[in-house]
DNA sequence: TGGATGATCGCA
DNA sequence: GCGATCATCCAG
């Protein structure tokens, strides 16, 4: 079952840990990159410190205050791309990051773009994900339900443990346990908590 | 542990 | 314009 527009037309903090479990797909011309969700994190509107909405809408943050069940992609330190979706109804902003998926189909696609990593590494980490999965700007505000120039949509998953957390890299609102991980395979970098 | 590397944004 | 900042990754 494909997750609808409605799915993320609901406050942040609600979309964010329902989206753990749910399987990620992704087509390009290349083939199609399938990846369980194990690790998403919320960002807010203006309440939110932390959010590239805090302050108001920009140039590059004015997605988040529109329709929400787009693809919300930006470039970031120079060399990686984050993959955001975009919640909550127009005119409210928020996105939910995804930071880490578990490989599922297209492994050999997805090696091919990442060489030698390991299967376990693919797609660890929100640069690395995107990097797997072919992500860059140009899927900035594509539809989530598979029916814009790029093909990109989440399908339901089983219900699973989903363990809240603070958000990782941050230096603002560090306190907020915003960060949401699938309890049983929690994926982080390595030697990063405290 | 720090270097790569560039878009963004607030301030002028 | 200019410079500080940044939701990162990987080599050493």
């Amino acid at each position: 079952m494909i997750l609808a527009r409605d799915f993320f037309a609901r406050p942040t903090l609600d979309v964010a840990p329902a989206l753990v479990g749910a399987t990620l797909h992704v087509e390009t011309a290349q083939g199609r990159c399938v990846g369980r969700i194990v690790e998403v994190e919320a960002y807010l509107g203006p309440d939110d410190p932390a959010s590239h909405a805090a302050g108001g809408p920009t140039p590059r943050s004015a997605i988040m205050f529109g329709p929400p069940a787009v693809a919300y992609v930006y470039l970031i330190y120079g060399m990686h791309h984050c993959l955001n979706f975009v919640t909550e109804q127009v005119g409210t902003a928020g996105a939910v990051l995804l930071r880490a998926v578990e490989p599922v189909a297209g492994l050999e696609l997805m090696r091919e773009r990442r060489p030698g990593v390991v299967d376990a590494r693919l797609c660890d980490g929100p640069g690395k994900l995107c990097r797997a999965l072919g992500i860059d700007r140009d899927w900035n505000g594509i539809p989530l339900d598979g029916s814009g120039r790029r093909r990109i949509w989440l399908e339901e998953g089983e219900g699973v443990g989903v363990q809240a957390t603070p958000r990782i890299g941050i230096r603002k609102a560090v306190e907020r346990p915003y960060r949401f991980c699938c309890a049983r395979k929690i994926v982080s970098r390595p030697g990063t908590e405290g």
